[in-house]
RNA sequence: UGGGUCGGCAAGACGGUCGCGUCGGUUGGCAACAACCGCCGAGGAACGUCCGGGCUCCACAGGGCAGGACGGUGGGUAACACCCACCCGGGGCAACCCGCGAGAAAGUGCAACAGAGAGUAGACCGCCAGGGGUCUGUGCUCCUUAGGAAGCGCAAGCCUCGGGUAAGGCUGAAACGGUGGUGUAAGAGACCACCAGCGGUCCGCGUGAUCGGACCGGCUAGGUAAACCUCGUCCGGAGCAAGGUCAGACAGAGAGCUAUGGGGCUGCCCGUCCCGCUUUCGGGUAGACCGCUGGAGGGCUGCGGCAACGUAGUCCCGAGAUAGAUGGCCGUCCAUGGUGCGCAAGCACCGGGACAGAACCCGGCGUAAUAGCCGGCCCAUUCA
């Protein structure tokens, strides 16, 4: 789980990634990236939208990118922002296949200079 | 033992590992905050947002119309469309279940198909008397003596004409009481007796819906109010993004209507309060804190009550997030499903927990969804 100073709380800063962020998509979600000189640690933000499933399924999924998130967080460079938007059918994939599908392309985000 | 019916309980368990949020404490720090420790941390439906309230603001919310909700009776409650008890009607052998339970003799309307006729009913068949015609039989008269044909009359049949008749047939969800008799040309509540039902008056039990009974009346009245409508009761509006405090931001310009105006305040009118208002272009904010969880709150016992519930005593404090904590992953076991082996007990493998996540708070209703556990009652069966 992530602590509340790993975690964007701010709107500004969600609408800062999606119009802004370097963006990857998986087949199951897609990611946001931002990165700045600041010493803060990496943040990250979740959007799940209704489309997902209802809210025990959305609550999962959710619960599941910080589960995953908290497990990168020491690989992930500081003053790194990270937003992760969740897509249909992600509520229905097992932990180990979506771990290997988000953590896959935050390595290649977070590599990349 | 089997079947049924009603109600209650629970909503997998244990462990490992890595974590999250509120609050409290300690330490560090000017502070933001960080580290450590401790407590607590989703549901029976948290859901849908369909009713009813609390709370907050609008003007403490006034009058009328309109509109809406409810509808057996009595009680419970803060209130309700909820709950309890009873009544009536329907279903069931029974336990028990079901009913959108006011009014259809205040009025208007509606009713497919079938059928003769569907609402101050209706003559299709049938039944009945009569007129006309036809034919058969028969009586009398006539001519002729075997017989004949004409006239008059009677009876039955058939055809036809206009009537009478609602007892019978047919149709339908429903056809204007039922049975028996009197009566009649045939029939008919036309009349009579009993029964059913309706209305009225009175008596009795009950707080009451209602129930039981007596007498009288007219002889019969259909359904639908989830059609309009009528009657009774209740309802001001908007909602925690309510509302408040603090901080912060900005920039005005044009046009129109102006007190017989505009707005607060729901549709309208009255009343009342406030005052410049509307619109176009442009610009700006949507941050923190309070509200925020201790309440119509739960557990137990006593008392009152058939019960819902009330009341007294005592004990308990059980989430409060805000891009939104209450979890992710793994293991074992249990319940359970499938497959295979086995006579069986069982063993092995695979799958694997239903519906579903607080967002101001309560009381209900409705909906979703599983495999269980416990109990009351009823029926059938077996044994004693």
């Amino acid at each position: 789980m992530l602590a509340r100073a790993n975690r964007l709380v701010r709107a500004d800063d969600y609408r800062r990634l999606v119009r802004r962020g370097r963006r990857f998509s998986t087949p199951h979600a897609v990611i946001y990236l931002a990165r700045s000189d600041s010493a803060q640690p990496p943040r990250f933000g979740f959007i799940v939208p209704k489309t997902v499933g209802v809210a025990v399924a959305r609550n999962l999924v959710r619960r599941r990118l910080k589960a995953l998130s908290y497990s990168v967080i020491t690989s992930v460079a500081p003053g790194t922002d990270v937003v992760i938007r969740a897509l249909p059918g992600s509520a229905q994939l097992g932990w180990d296949t979506l771990r290997a599908e988000i953590s896959e392309a935050l390595d290649g985000g977070v590599l990349r200079p």
